[in-house]
DNA sequence: GGCGACATGTAGCTGATCTACTTATCAGGG
DNA sequence: CCCTGATAAGTAGATCAGCTACATGTCGCC
């Protein structure tokens, strides 16, 4: 799967996997794996200034601990948080069908 | 729909609306917008590099005419240009499962 | 004459994602 | 005891597709 694919979709999925539970940036990181079927390995460069920038937007809100004598910093939806995944859900299903409607994939 | 979101998915869909008719710039900008239901409004200076790139990487060959006294570059598919936009096509697929994967649409 | 559709193009900006690197802890094998 | 690999989080800098804004010109119609 090329990079540039994933352009402005990255976002509402990594709300996505934060959704119904808290993680941290790693947690993220597997969540993303599994969820695609080990398509989607973002490397750390990608993803945590992603979750910076989502924090900074407002989406996001995040708190140290340790576990394990490691350090993490969790991550949870915020309101507008959850305001945007819905949105972005809905983007992507308008998306979808632009894309569809385009290019009709059913005729090889 | 965010303009970010269209990297890395406007090469195939722009070969999409040629596979089975040559077409001008402009007719492909219309045609775009037909075929996505009136969202995908390019401007030009998306759609025009787009084709020279196209062309340059060998997807598309064009062709000077004119028509009632304006002047049309014609665009039609290479053999590359087939297998790429057939590739495209796959990756949509493969793309798609994989946001959906992630981003479970069905349930708000 | 002027406007809107037709038709093609360039210059320069933006910014998300990438590559490559750094730092640090812990468990397990040799 | 050291080394590797998994866990965990980050930064700096490069890339490049799509954007805005601009330029040029024809044609039909009011």
């Amino acid at each position: 799967m090329k990079a540039d694919a994933l352009r402005g979709h990255l976002d509402p999925m990594i709300l996505a996997v934060v959704e119904n539970e808290p993680l941290h940036g790693y947690a993220i990181m597997e969540a993303l794996l599994e969820r695609s079927g080990g398509e989607l390995d973002l490397p750390t460069g990608t993803l945590y200034p992603a979750l910076r920038r989502l924090e900074r937007a407002g989406y996001l809100a995040s708190e140290w601990s340790t576990v394990g004598g490691r350090k993490r910093r969790t991550y949870q939806l915020t309101t507008a948080g959850q305001k945007m995944l819905a949105s972005g859900k809905q983007e992507w299903l308008t998306f979808r069908a632009v894309v569809e409607g385009v290019l009709r994939p059913g005729q090889a």
